[in-house]
DNA sequence: ATTCATGCAAATGCTTTGCATCATT
DNA sequence: AATGATGCAAAGCATTTGCATGAAT
């Protein structure tokens, strides 16, 4: 019975993928959004990424569980995504494409290699009494702001 | 004699864009580069621009003083001036075209009216320390940072 | 005279769109 | 059944490149 023997390393991870798969239909389901293969997968590559991904990248990701998937798809999915919130659109700098991520609706920033440009989340942020005073100073309405902090890795540095 | 007399006011520009375009000339020749048409006009526009402008705007500057000029012209001496760091790049967010601005060598950020897109230059920095501190806990050499904040402008607050 | 910049046209890369078909509600 | 999502191909926009010509040193 497999109720009472511990689950093996695979039966885990596919446990955990189903539970994984639940929460984005519920989250697509709450938002009004239809569930679609598409969506969920998109949505859990980009919850188990390291760093924030751009299209091609999740495309190319999703082509392996998905053979028939398509780049417009993709597009479409983030824009729908983003539009609800879902995930979050950044484009660094001296990159022509746009990178996305799942919300976790933390406060954060980068830091990005200038080498290998992978990209680190930073948690904490020290300017939001700055932004609101000089919102308020220059008349604007805050909105919100984006910090990027730009160096080379430890791996990079000795190459 | 022209000595005598003040200047009128369209002498007095003419006069100061001959200083301007003398300014450009050193500022290239001192960077080894060709002094072209295009490229003193291209610094003339920038170094008179209020916000960072995008090529295509450049372009129709441009184009106003010197009809034939060519917008692949405007790129390659966008990148030949961004090489020398003579201007400098920007890509804000939600925005497909990157903008250029005269380098006026002086650490700034950006203030951003989400609404018309106008942009202010903000001088000082609050996160130069924090930038630093941030690095070295996760082993970076720290090579710059970028901060923008967004926020709606007054004059958009009205309507 | 040499070196480098330009105009033009064509190519590239990322992203968006139109349309017929298919899946989800 | 109705609404909305997908695949495919084609278009769109910002940017880059090849090449012959022209200008700056």
């Amino acid at each position: 019975m497999i109720g009472k023997r511990l689950l093996t390393e695979t039966e885990e991870v596919v446990r955990r993928d189903m539970m994984d798969a639940e929460r984005y239909r519920r989250l697509l389901t709450q938002t009004g959004l239809k569930n679609t293969k598409a969506r969920i997968l998109v949505l859990h590559i980009l919850d188990h990424a390291s760093s924030p991904m751009a299209a091609d990248e999740i495309f190319l990701c999703l082509k392996k569980i998905e053979p028939s998937a398509n780049l417009s798809t993709v597009y479409r999915t983030l824009e729908t995504l983003l539009k609800k919130e879902i995930v979050l659109k950044t484009t660094l700098m001296d990159d022509s494409k746009s990178r996305y991520e799942f919300n976790r609706r933390e406060h954060k920033h980068h830091l990005v290699c200038i080498c290998c440009n992978h990209v680190i989340p930073v948690m904490g942020c020290p300017i939001d009494e700055y932004a609101k005073s000089l919102c308020s100073r220059e008349g604007f309405e805050p909105a919100g702001h984006r910090l990027e902090i730009y160096g080379v890795c430890g791996r990079c540095k000795k190459e």
